[in-house]
DNA sequence: AGGCTTTCTCGCAGAACTTCCGGAATCCCC
DNA sequence: GGGGATTCCGGAAGTTCTGCGAGAAAGCCT
């Protein structure tokens, strides 16, 4: 579960030691994040307000000014999360970071893989509240979150058969959808295609509450013989 | 889910060791915690779901079961806070748990500074994301912290099973919460489908107490077939 | 006793399923 | 190339059935 969609959620690295921020760098960006770097505390305060990072991995031990320092500055304005890592084992240490307002204490010598687990339970605390899934072909929009559906601004009431209908030819938007698999998505178990009638009524029902004149459709075209295909544009 | 702010949080602790339970019950409550204990699997899945614990301290070496099977299942019906506490070092074990649902792992032997300060982390989290303590939507108003709810400012007065139904409902607003969901989140994680009666007979007695017309309802909407949704706006 | 929760029954509205029929496009045969 | 037969789609009935809401009564705790 990724934060943003497309690609994958933006990840400030604080750290001085240029060995450490490259293999940082290469391998978080291996996992589709999107890197930037700071090797300075200033500079990583400043790069913090400028980007607006999705999560902050920030190293304790700078050359211009106090981790620890650096850790309250952010914290002053932006709640983002952030993964302190440092040589510092002592318990005090930890503490005083955690207690600061870091989100999570990772100690050099440090496995990538934990720290990739750490980066990914930290995005996910922030991620049902950047999470939104929401289709929209022009007047029409597909709220699956909320699983709502709105024509021109007002909402539209579907049955529960109609919205997975729906839902499956929207996501598919562009190409043909068979009248097999439509069967078995919406209505899950084996149905043959003497069952294809269903699929003509809900089609009916779905083009009778989103089209304006049913026999010209906007959005559900028909593919005679084959099936049905959600148009993505006019 | 709320933190009680006389007393302080409610900790479940859920391990098998005697001596380790002592000690971070003790401990723990020298601070203030108010603590729960299980010393089995089923025991803590059990506890979970009915003392609705603010946060759970997790042994992963349980007798009865695997603690990674204890984190999947009290994660299908609840998003409280787990730190995972084991002698497990390896980093599989770690990631693991981790991407398995929970927040924290600390690894025995442990400093109990260190863990009362990833308490206070895993606790600010949840604090954080009631950030509003009140919810205004229109005439009603819902004031989680005193636990009250006022409808065009004269006070409702609420059963515990209506106030968390409500709760439940105002804090999602917008998005279906499925009546599984419901069921889960009110009732904890012992009823199923067949137990959806509960729902229909309080959405019915919070709408008689919040509805002008309980017929056209301006707050709780049903999603036939699929469970109901608290309205945004009217 | 009183309130809260659980359990049960019943009526009803709406959704799902079924059947029937008309119209349009395609194919086939002459 | 034209006419009929076939195929496929779409609409309009009617029927069944699931799911929701309301009322009432029986446990249960304080």
């Amino acid at each position: 579960m990724t934060i943003h969609s497309g690609g994958g959620a933006r990840i400030l690295i604080i750290d001085d030691e240029p060995q450490i921020r490259k293999l940082l760098k290469v391998t978080l960006q291996a996992h589709r994040f999107d890197i930037h770097e700071a090797e300075a505390g200033e500079a990583g305060i400043y790069q913090a307000s400028i980007v607006h990072p999705d999560l902050i991995v920030l190293d304790l031990g700078l050359p211009d000014m106090s981790g620890m320092d650096v850790l309250r500055r952010i914290r002053e304005w932006s709640s983002v999360p952030i993964i302190v890592l440092t040589a510092k084992e002592r318990e005090e240490d930890k503490i005083a970071a955690l207690d600061g307002g870091a989100d999570d204490y990772v100690t050099k010598p440090f496995g990538m893989g934990e720290l990739l687990a750490r980066i990914r339970v930290a995005l996910r605390h922030v991620a049902s509240s950047v999470q939104e899934p929401v289709l929209r072909f022009g007047p029409l929009v597909i709220d699956l979150a909320q699983r709502l559906v709105e024509l021109d601004g007002s909402r539209v009431k579907l049955t529960p058969t109609e919205y997975d209908l729906l839902k499956t030819l929207a996501t598919n938007a562009g190409k043909v959808m068979t009248q097999r698999q439509l069967l078995q998505q919406v209505w899950g178990g084996h149905h043959y295609e003497s069952d294809s009638h269903y699929l003509r009524i809900y089609i009916g029902h779905l083009r009778k509450k989103l089209e304006e004149d049913p026999t010209r459709p906007r959005f559900i075209e028909t593919e005679p013989g084959i099936g049905y295909r959600f148009l993505s544009q006019d």
